[in-house]
DNA sequence: CTGTTAGCGCATTCAG
DNA sequence: CTGAATGCGCTAACAG
């Protein structure tokens, strides 16, 4: 029977799974012809395919993952390397924008998985020193067969030029690090650009904005949207109409109350993310301030907290499922054609339309 | 010299990387001797253990890991499944208490890097077909040394007996699935008790508490926790200071209007998350009443909301890094002295003082 | 202390 | 259409 004992070559060896050659004993066939019955070869007869189904099946046999991942010499495994550290001591969760990780991971392991795909998973910490040993190890070790990482906005990651040299796909995700390495972003300068024009649809001119930090890619991106929007428009940025937050809720607060302040205050502001919008909501709320009806206030992320308070905010969101979705196909088609080589995407973001913005006061 | 191209046995190969051989036959020795040597073995001579390393360095050499998996029988991997979908048609992720998955994957990450395991990820949605057997594929394709699962509060997982069959480790997070599982969890009910207490404290008497939905567990807990620190105090909830949200910010909303209509409204609300308690401080700044002055508020979760508006929340806060990097040790542990058997750990949440609690008006 | 010898379980030629 | 042989790279027993 199936189930009498084997001898066990090595001591620790308790339950024994099937493997090709049960099967192959079994049914009166080679391993070989196992193999490709179970793996759908044309080359098998059906009847034969059809006897070895039925024992594999009967037997409860699995292959085992990691021989055939010897002997094909694939992995089967993509790596996510998340990089944070380096920049807000708490390690690496950036309050404001990152909250929405997991709709990227989302994304991710849903397309893997699709294709029968592993995902690793490996947080690093760029404080303790850069983390690309990190990365080289798995590859080096030929544990994984691609490469995504999410770069956090402001971090950084020195080892580029390394990276090029690995041999296995690599897509960086939120921001192009070199040509060389594919990667796939939101395209924060139109959405911003969006922003302000649907502003500058509600008849306002004396649009302000509040930009994220001076290191920070996707502040700088929405920084310029905002300032071709406007010059798109016409308009001259007025002399203390853009001003510089740090993601905060806080600098989002201090940073309107400064804007009001101004010999002619904005009518309308648009944030660079939503937690400063919330921020500066608060303000003008203390101030007496009634928003929209006095002043229109834009968010960026459609992050939670934009759903929070009122007037809820209007705010442009980012389809992060799809980026993720969009990196893990990027890796599974360059396994199959590299030849095309690394590509860039950039995926355009969208209004959100709630209750902080209005037609400009007459 | 080492660049020659060596015969290529499969015409894929292009470039081939170091082997075991390749330094065994360089310095001259077995390859078994040099895999003892680079893994620090007490019978290999010192000079030889020299010279070994030094040709290894010098050729770049790095293990395959695959193969040593292949050989040794383990996957070095654990593999991390987030359980969700069923409940909330938008997917996974709960909007009120998941927002922080982020920092149990960070504890898990870290745990496992720091003993040479990797970590593999995978979202899986029980609406379609309680995901069980993508569980199975990869414990019976030996991809996985354990298991660990990220349960949702509410998701309906119904192959639990199945898991105990699975013969690796499985360790369930959040919630005790079954005697025979490991699991690691937050103590809800010990926190919702610091919660009222913290209230009496403050010389409450009139306690309501906003309850989660009847099917979250974690809602249940605190509730418990609620009703039992009441009875301990000698107080007696009064009809109608027990109502039950939905987790939203709505429904706090609703319910607290609800409170306040009571004959005997109270003078303190313990809300079953930060959500609900933002919309009851809504509610309650409609309605031209103070928090905390004439109101006490209090939340659980410390999610970021709690930050945000006016006044911030006070809290039971979660040490869900912790969370994960037990559970992850849990997983490890059984790999060592497996007949210590399963172990369900409980861990301690803590109060956040911030700004919505006060003592009782007189 | 070191070398020899077997596997690990599967995929893949290449003959038949 | 099928089987025998071989290799993937490493580890583990055992013999020297």
């Amino acid at each position: 029977m199936n189930l009498e004992a084997k001898k066990m070559p090595r001591a620790k060896r308790v339950t024994r799974r099937p493997t090709l050659a049960d099967i192959a004993k079994e049914v009166g066939v080679s391993s070989a012809t196992v193999s490709l019955a179970l793996n759908g070869s044309p080359l098998v007869a059906d009847e034969t395919v059809r006897r070895v189904t039925e024992v594999a099946r009967k037997l409860n046999y699995r292959p085992h993952a990691i021989a055939r991942r010897l002997s094909t010499g694939r992995s089967e495994t993509v790596s996510l390397f998340v990089l944070g550290g380096g920049v807000y001591g708490n390690g690496l969760f950036y309050p404001s924008s990152w909250i929405f990780y997991s709709l990227i991971f989302k994304g991710i392991s849903i397309t893997l998985a699709q294709h029968k795909y592993y995902l690793q998973f490996q947080i690093l910490n760029l404080a303790d020193g850069d983390g690309y040993d990190k990365i080289a190890r798995q590859v080096m070790e030929r544990a994984t067969d691609g490469v995504l990482l999410l770069l956090q906005d402001e971090c950084k990651f020195c080892s580029v030029r390394e990276l090029a040299t690995l041999e296995i796909p690599v897509v960086t995700i939120n921001r192009k690090l070199s040509p060389n390495l594919g990667s796939v972003q939101i395209d924060n300068k139109q959405g911003a650009i969006d922003a302000v024009d649907y502003l500058l649809r509600l008849g306002h001119t004396r649009i302000a904005h509040i930009s994220g930090p001076a290191n920070s890619y996707n502040a700088q991106d929405r920084q310029a949207g905002y300032l071709e929007a406007m010059q798109q428009a016409g308009l001259q940025v007025p002399d203390g109409y853009l001003v510089q937050g740090d993601w905060q809720m806080e600098s989002g607060y201090d940073l309107l109350q400064q804007l009001m302040a101004l010999p002619v205050p904005p009518t309308a502001v648009f944030c660079s993310n939503d937690h400063m919008a919330i921020g500066a909501r608060e303000a003008l709320s203390e101030m007496g301030v009634s928003v929209p009806d006095e002043v229109s206030l834009m968010g960026f992320d459609d992050s939670e907290v934009s759903r929070i308070g009122v007037p809820r905010l209007t705010t442009v969101k980012q389809p992060l499922e799809n980026l993720g979705a969009i990196a893990a196909r990027e890796i599974l088609a360059w396994k199959m054609d590299k030849p095309n080589g690394v590509r860039h995407t950039v995926i355009l973001p969208s209004l959100v339309e709630r209750d902080s913005c209005a037609r400009v006061p007459i």
